[in-house]
DNA sequence: TCCCAATATATACTGAGTATATTTAAGGGC
DNA sequence: GCCCTTAAATATACTCAGTATATATTGGGA
């Protein structure tokens, strides 16, 4: 499968890779903002431009599995099951992630320390913020597809909006507490219980579509 | 009143609305990201640090209204009718503005150009974004304020979180709207009708709080 | 081997934002 | 009016992300 890549691309993914680690280790020990592009190059011992040929932006060395939890979303409303609504899909998937401990969902070691290092930056905020918007006008569209209304249908935003909402203060909220009390299955209960909130808030508001 | 001002005030005062003013004859002529901060000193006939002195960023120029919003909300809130919930005090101001075509939700003329420039500027989208988020941490603080709960308590987070999100669909899918048919009435009708639908959801996600 | 294209690199630039020191001008006490 | 303090404006020099462009290097294919 993939094991017939040729040189050139193996060594253009070796040095993205080394870049990246590079990224990795440096924000790791002094922070995301106080770590400069030309001090990752010369540690990662490439030249300038080739960071910003493998990266355009700064923080797309921090956040590279952007599009691994979209999919993550997409396949759980294509693949629901039968008589499952495309929002309650949603809340069966935030579930599902607990009970299997999924990494994405994970409160301690290295989640802990990603969620730390994002918080404590602007530049990576504003990124976060924006891969949100992005996610949300592309829920829009997957859930009007999946529930065969038009591309752009209003109910199809505002349901991705509640949705998007629900799960960002699920996720926020159980972090802080978890942060306060250091007790993970607490934190597990809390970002159930609010995301069993806003999913049934969504399913309100598109009472009567095809969304819930 | 404000007629007891001292003229240094005064001069700070006028310093600043005259760099506010050729910033945005600027930006109305050529858009935000084209024009720089050494053009708005020069033509604002002041250097570059007074500019910095009284818009620590650029996007401040651009968005000068932000708390003027927030009285407005949190006053509907804080005001709101007896028997009134704080979550339908949002949905009763989405009404009341709309009735008396307040300008922050007029579609036509100034507003329209406003909304066109801050959307063809990644950097004021960001800005948008980040005031969003702003806004709702401290509707979440006045909700809860609002309905003698503990500051901080998740379910505040998340009717601020719902509210927020549906204001945001409710205006983009008006706009949109309006853009397309350039039919005001349709626009305010379809941004009553997501208000509604969402902050329907929203009461039915905070059922047996005090929120709702 | 030679040629083409992808990748890496060097150099020079733009523009926002910061740090800091200096100048200018207003208000207050005498 | 004069002096002193302080706010505001300014000048200068810097940092750093991101862009443009030209050149060098290297792997793959003929």
């Amino acid at each position: 499968m993939d094991e017939k890549i040729d040189r050139r691309t193996r060594k253009r993914l070796a040095t993205r890779q080394s870049i990246s680690d590079t990224a990795t280790r440096l924000f790791l020990e002094r922070g995301f903002d106080s770590v400069t592009i030309d001090e990752i190059a010369a540690a990662a011992d490439v030249g300038r431009m080739t960071v910003f040929n493998h990266f355009p932006r700064k923080e797309d060395m921090f956040f590279d599995r952007e599009e691994e939890i979209q999919a993550l979303a997409f396949d759980a409303i294509r693949k629901r099951g039968p008589g499952v609504s495309p929002i309650e899909a949603t809340r069966k998937l935030a579930h599902d992630l607990v009970t299997q401990d999924h990494e994405f969902v994970m409160l301690s070691g290295d989640t802990s320390w990603f969620i730390k290092t994002a918080m404590a930056s602007e530049a990576l905020k504003a990124r976060a913020r924006e891969m949100r918007d992005d996610f949300t006008r592309a829920l829009a569209i997957v859930l009007a597809d999946a529930s065969n209304q038009p591309t752009g249908d209003p109910n199809a935003h505002l349901a991705a909006g509640l949705i998007v909402s629900t799960w960002n203060v699920a996720f926020s909220e159980a972090q802080k507490l978890f942060d306060c009390t250091r007790d993970a299955g607490e934190a597990k209960r809390c970002f159930l219980a609010v995301i069993d909130r806003g999913i049934a808030g969504a399913v309100a508001a598109l009472a009567k579509t095809a969304y819930a």
